[in-house]
RNA sequence: GCCUCGGUAGCUCAGUCGGUAGAGCAGCGGACUGAAAAUCCGCGUGUCGGUGGUUCAAUUCCGCCCCGAGGCA
């Protein structure tokens, strides 16, 4: 069976810090499991390891597409899978680090897709029916393909109302009848990052002020002047989407700051949500700063399953 | 020193003609299968500044004190 490590947690926990350490340690390699940093151009914002580091040790999955280039968890899982085994042929340990729930739940969980042909279009149509109908009707259609689904979701979810009419439209088949998963794909060691919530929200409103200071809102207008602006995914990521309202002139700079800030602590928060219910995941709760310490407890967890297995 | 206004949730404030109180933001919890750093759902967490008095009952009325803002001297 295929090993595969897993470093999970909130953000600005100390993830690829541990990960750099720990491939180094045990022969390993760095697939990242990340929505926003398999980006190109999107550096600073995304916390993305400097290039010193990722030439000694090899990284995976990171700017692997341009910011308009259409990119989905379908494509992501994929690829990934196929890393896993290219690496574990190598005899090497693929170490898969992150905090995108979804990306590492479709990998971890072996999620299915059914192939999907160009969305766009389909989506461009119904988001113009709703904004002449409005999002009752579009819910009311979902009901009528898939009333499972419709179930599951708010009424005020557009986001995953439109998903999962266009996925039926194309596909024919209902959004819940495709929620197929094979378990037990890989030999499987993950552990999560976690420490007291003030401590971290001190560490998110520093890594935010460094990552200012680093030129963060200079990356930003240079993607603006290129022309990518809220049109794109990419450009919802946390910070670059607040940046542009800045560079628009929507709020000021002390108001930038803040909310840069603030909607980081809540996504910490999501983040914590969504893997605090893997019950797989082996918590390793940072004390302070001493990552020595978190090395040595992961490794020696490491050992112990190694052992087991 | 005197006068006026204010002191209620972490913050900004509403309210109770006397029956121990509620909004927004923050916070906390949850969901999540082709946009996921996205999107959505749920939950008031309180010595009503302190202390005496009136009252069956005071955060509310009255006295005194403390704190803040403004005004008059």
């Amino acid at each position: 069976m295929q090993k595969l490590c897993a470093i999970v947690g909130p953000t600005a926990v100390g993830k690829s810090e541990l990960a750099l350490a720990v491939a180094s340690k045990i022969n390993g390699e760095i697939v990242s499991c990340d929505s926003m940093q398999i980006y190109k151009g999107l550096d600073i914002g995304t916390g993305k390891v400097d290039r010193q580091a990722q030439k000694m040790i090899v990284h995976h999955m990171i700017d692997i597409v341009e910011i308009d280039e259409d990119y989905s968890v379908a494509q992501y899982a994929a690829q990934t899978r196929e890393l896993i085994a290219d690496i574990n042929n190598r005899n090497k340990i693929p170490i898969l680090v992150g905090g995108t729930g979804l990306f590492y739940q479709a990998v971890v969980d072996d999620y299915q897709f059914f192939p999907l042909a160009q969305h766009k279009k389909v989506r461009a149509d119904l988001m113009e029916q709703i904004s002449d109908n409005g999002l009752h009707w579009a819910y009311n259609k979902l009901k009528e393909v898939d009333l499972d689904y419709a179930g599951l979701i708010s009424i005020n979810d557009q986001k995953r109302i439109v998903r999962a009419l266009e996925v039926y439209l194309i596909t024919g088949v209902p959004f819940s009848k495709q929620q197929n998963k094979n378990s037990g794909r890989y030999n499987l060691f993950a552990v999560g990052l976690d420490m007291n919530r003030a401590a971290l929200y001190q560490l998110i409103n520093y890594r935010v002020d460094k990552m200012i200071a680093s030129g963060f809102i200079d990356e930003v207008k240079h993607l603006l002047r290129k022309g990518y602006d809220f049109r794109y995914n990419a450009m919802q990521a946390l910070g670059y989407k607040q940046i542009l309202y800045y560079l628009f002139g929507f709020i000021d700079y002390d108001n930038l700051i803040e909310t840069i800030k603030l909607e980081t602590r809540r996504f910490a928060k999501r983040q914590l949500t969504w893997f605090r219910k893997d019950e797989r995941i082996i918590w390793i709760s940072i004390p302070e700063s001493d990552h020595t310490l978190v090395l040595e407890k992961f490794l020696s967890l490491w050992e112990g399953q190694n052992k087991a297995t």
